[in-house]
DNA sequence: ATGGTTGTGTTACAA
């Protein structure tokens, strides 16, 4: 089964070329950030018209969250835990097709220092400790999403121009690095090492011409997810497309679990 | 060269 994420940006300006995409692509689950819908005006019939379950967290103007299934969805979680103030749309969860699943936009943190960069390290502290109670039950899980991390210096085009940035800061690397050592693996990383290999390229410029590019779109699996892995790449050409998002999707390929 | 683009929703903000 095949299991992508993208940041749409804007889920309503986004639509006929995400219907493009999932009648070419054919994932089975999807993982979708920053719909930028409230939920009332999700466009639930264009995505059921193509046999997806869904299920959405969004809010006006900005972030906003979604899952779309072929496999019926149970157990949803919405919100990442950890601070009842917090009501930015970021993060939904469910189980579906044997797999728990989590959509996920991290806060960009920019700029930085400050308020904006202590809440991206906040919601990833929020992160870590979802994630150790997820994989204490030591079943397969996928925690896609829009992390805004450059994990190394590899995932940049130019590092130097992005020393300083919260994408690449020290402090966001250390929580990402934590994360990944309670025992998760990088789908995309485990495929595709090396530099070069980008996700996401800024509008200006003719950042997508010139390759320009981050690699800040992560698949993280448990172990036993990891162990049904047999695949996992980007599809670089809706990038390519009229109206594009600045972000392509990033995909995994794992063997039915169920 | 202190720029450039997109989306939401106003004439700013977030990315």
């Amino acid at each position: 089964m095949k299991i992508a994420s993208w940041n749409v940006n804007s889920i309503r300006a986004r639509l006929p070329r995400i219907i493009d995409w999932l009648q070419s692509f054919e994932p089975d689950i999807v993982l979708l950030q920053e719909t930028k819908v409230v939920d009332e005006e999700f466009p639930r019939e264009p995505l059921e018209n193509l046999n997806y379950k869904l299920i959405f967290l969004g809010q006006k103007s900005y972030n906003g969250v979604a899952i779309l299934s072929k496999f019926s969805i149970d157990e949803v979680y919405f919100g990442l835990p950890g601070d009842t103030n917090d009501v930015q749309a970021r993060y939904i969860e469910c189980l579906t097709g044997g797999i728990r699943v989590a959509s996920i936009y991290l806060p960009n943190g920019n700029p930085a220092p400050g308020k904006k960069y202590d809440y991206k390290i906040s919601w990833m502290r929020r992160l870590i400790k979802r994630t150790k109670i997820l994989l204490d039950k030591e079943e397969p899980l996928i925690l896609g999403g829009d992390y805004n991390i450059c994990p190394t210096d590899q995932e940049v085009y130019d590092p130097e121009k992005w020393v300083g940035d919260a994408l690449c800061r020290p402090e966001a690397r250390s929580c990402f690095r934590e994360l990944m050592h309670l025992g998760l693996t990088d789908a995309f990383r485990a495929y595709n090492p090396g530099p070069g290999k980008y996700s996401y390229w800024d509008y200006t410029g003719g950042a997508w011409q010139k390759d320009f590019g981050l690699l800040i779109d992560h698949l993280l699996l448990s172990p036993e997810a990891a162990d049904n892995l047999t695949g996992s790449g980007i599809d670089r050409k809706p990038r390519g497309k009229e109206k594009p998002s600045d972000h392509t999707p990033v995909w995994c390929e794992i063997n039915q679990v169920h």
